[in-house]
DNA sequence: ATGGTCGGTCTCCGA
């Protein structure tokens, strides 16, 4: 235990080189209310990197100082009641962004991005994309816009030749495996065919879905909704999702789901995803 | 076959 404390206090190149990098997203459905679900979860994986997801929480409510505590840099971009994401981390961030490009009047809190500044660098970006229910409606006219938007930015970070990570809740089924009742989810918006092409058109872009890589096949969840026993029953959908530009596919050591996190004490409806990715 | 849940707060809406 002591031991695995030094060395994660440890930030230089050759520690870094040991060690490789754990960046993390979790989707944790209000600060406030995983007070202490998060910090239990983050005490015993001990990511790098963590990215949340609604955070529910104006920037200066987010209880900042208990994860600087811990070591972690704390970069938010919440809003009043809904959405609202961050940016934890314990190796230095430069390079802070909060807002998705392409829309001046989007005020909501669902894009934060920053440049992990040690050893060689890489870009993460942190999001909650739109869920867009119902559908058809405005709200999945938004969806649909907004995975247009992020799609530019994608394509603008691919042609810097940079490693970048984009980690979130992207509110997106890609297959049927992904769900373990696809038949229930045929008019979402989460599994509409829009979405879902919207979704594959940025992995055709050269982005790789971590998790796919290590996890194929069906079972495999990140959400379980509160309601009807879907945690008991095992009836989840993977939404929560992890892709790789190219060059931080290179150094793609290892991808996982933090699913026991969802049996525990006052859970998030989501678990945390993480990557590993070599120094 | 069926009902059923949280979170933040806008005591309803979003998911």
């Amino acid at each position: 235990m002591r031991e695995k404390a030094v060395k994660r206090a440890c930030l230089t190149a050759a520690c870094l080189k040991e060690r490789g990098m754990l960046l993390a997203s979790f989707n944790i459905n209000g600060i406030k209310a995983r007070a202490e679900a998060l910090p239990a979860w983050m005490a015993q994986a001990n990511p790098d990197v963590v990215c949340l997801q609604e955070i529910k929480s104006v920037d200066e409510a987010f209880p900042r100082a208990e994860f600087e505590a811990m070591g972690y840099q704390v970069e938010t971009h919440g809003q009043k009641g809904f959405n609202g994401v961050a940016i934890l981390s314990k190796l230095p961030l430069r390079d802070v962004r909060r807002g998705l490009p392409g829309d001046p009047e989007d005020e909501q809190a669902r894009w934060i991005e920053a440049v992990v500044d040690a050893g060689r660098p890489v870009r993460v970006c942190g999001l909650y994309l739109p869920n867009g229910n119902p559908a058809p409606g405005p709200k999945y006219d938004y969806k649909l816009s907004w995975m247009a938007r992020m799609e530019t930015r994608v394509r603008q970070l691919l042609a810097t030749e940079e490693p970048f990570v984009a980690l979130g809740d992207y509110n997106v089924i890609p297959q049927a495996v992904d769900a373990a009742k696809p038949e229930a989810w045929v008019t979402d918006a989460l599994y509409l065919p829009e979405s879902r092409a919207a979704f594959r058109r940025m992995l055709n872009l050269g982005l790789t879905e971590a998790i796919r890589t290590r996890h194929a096949g069906p079972g495999v969840y990140t959400f379980w909704d509160y309601q009807a026993g879907a945690w008991e029953r095992n009836n989840g959908i993977r939404i929560d999702h992890v892709l790789l530009s190219p060059q931080a596919a290179d150094r793609l050591e290892d991808a996982g789901i933090d699913k026991a996190v969802r049996g525990g004490d006052k859970p998030s409806d989501h678990v945390p995803v993480w990557v590993k990715l070599a120094a």
